[in-house]
DNA sequence: TATTTAATTGACCGTTTGGTTCCTAATAGT
DNA sequence: ACTATTAGGAACCAAACGGTCAATTAAATA
């Protein structure tokens, strides 16, 4: 039979590469050591170097890990849901606003923390983030076009493209701890275009 | 008398500070190794320790010298100057949208990697950072009130942190080399809301 | 049961890290 | 001239870095 031959392996994949993730994501890619990565996933190193090419591999994955799981999950609530598209839209907008103050998550945004941290290194990650951020402004795209149907294509792209820059650039202001009336002013100004 | 005691300096702290300044923009923090900054710098680790507490106390007297050097500069501009107010705001926002392409100037804006890149982990880079987009804020308010004495405060306000999340998302997007008419995109955008 | 194949482990590797120390050189005040 | 004070330079350090490997363990086949 072709069963699998060998030990198999004794961790579950997806479960340790969301362990990964959760260290880079707070992290960095070069604020994080080998040593977390250990601790974080409980595997010993050589386990690690068996499963994944080297450390810049372990980030490339977990980045893409994020996507099929984070943002995949964010562009769905965009584009189709219960509340009506305004309240989508705005509800991706204020994430940014009200997560640096929810006291647990102030880990931003992996794939705006990656356009800033590792993008510029490496083009495998650059190819992901460009990939991520495209499927965001697909999403906002849909749900505005769901509040104006009339919109032509141009208006629409452009009110996705600035979405996505402010959402981003919340993200980055947000880490600093700007105030959060800052942040809301600047969120509002951005929904005000889809009124 | 009270005069300098002791062997002078031999390097322009300015300059020297400049050289740090550079390196850290272009590599950020952790990215920076003190051998990258010894070769930039040309001192020999005994003097950089002589002059500056550590390696933090390096990079935020670099981030101190760029809000200075560069931010000032900038808001200088965005408050006065030769073009009308709106061409300066939308020179401003443009810098993020043509500077990836330009060839020379990919290290983006020191304030905007700081803000990614250390501030969540340093208090001292966090204020830094608040105070210097505080500044690019104030700027961006007084070029729009200039394009519209008539509106209200709240309204100038708003405009000018969309303007200012804008920028910093344009600056993070840049990094993952998006195409750059869907920066320019999310740019006209923001622009519309000064007509 | 013996064999084959693959996963796990932790010791080990060389390199690089940020940081210190000590000696010498140079200037200002006495 | 002498002394105090500071800058410059390079050797030096322990710790952490990413990465490797041989020995061991466990399951699937024969």
């Amino acid at each position: 039979m072709a069963g699998q031959l060998g030990r198999p392996r004794e961790f579950n994949e997806d479960a340790v590469l969301t362990d990964i993730m959760s260290v880079f994501w707070r992290n960095g890619y070069e604020g994080t050591g080998l040593a977390q990565i250990i601790k974080a996933t409980g595997l010993q190193k050589g386990s690690l170097y068996k499963a994944f090419e080297n450390k810049q591999d372990m980030y490339v994955k977990a980045l893409a890990h994020y996507e099929k799981n984070i943002v995949d999950k964010a562009v769905k609530s965009l584009i189709s849901g219960s509340p009506p598209p305004f309240e989508r839209v705005k509800a991706f907008l204020s994430t940014p606003v009200k997560a640096p103050f929810n006291e647990s998550d102030r880990r931003g945004c992996f794939l705006c923390n990656a356009s800033a941290d590792f993008a510029a290194h490496d083009d495998e990650t650059r190819a992901l983030v460009a990939r991520g951020y495209g499927k965001l402004e697909r999403g906002l795209k849909a749900a505005i076009e769901q509040i104006h149907p009339d919109w032509t294509p141009y208006k629409l792209e452009t009110s996705a493209q600035l979405c996505l820059s402010v959402y981003a650039g919340l993200r980055n202001m947000s880490r600093a701890a700007l105030e959060k009336n800052r942040l809301e002013g600047a969120r509002d100004a951005c929904l005000e275009r889809l009124i």
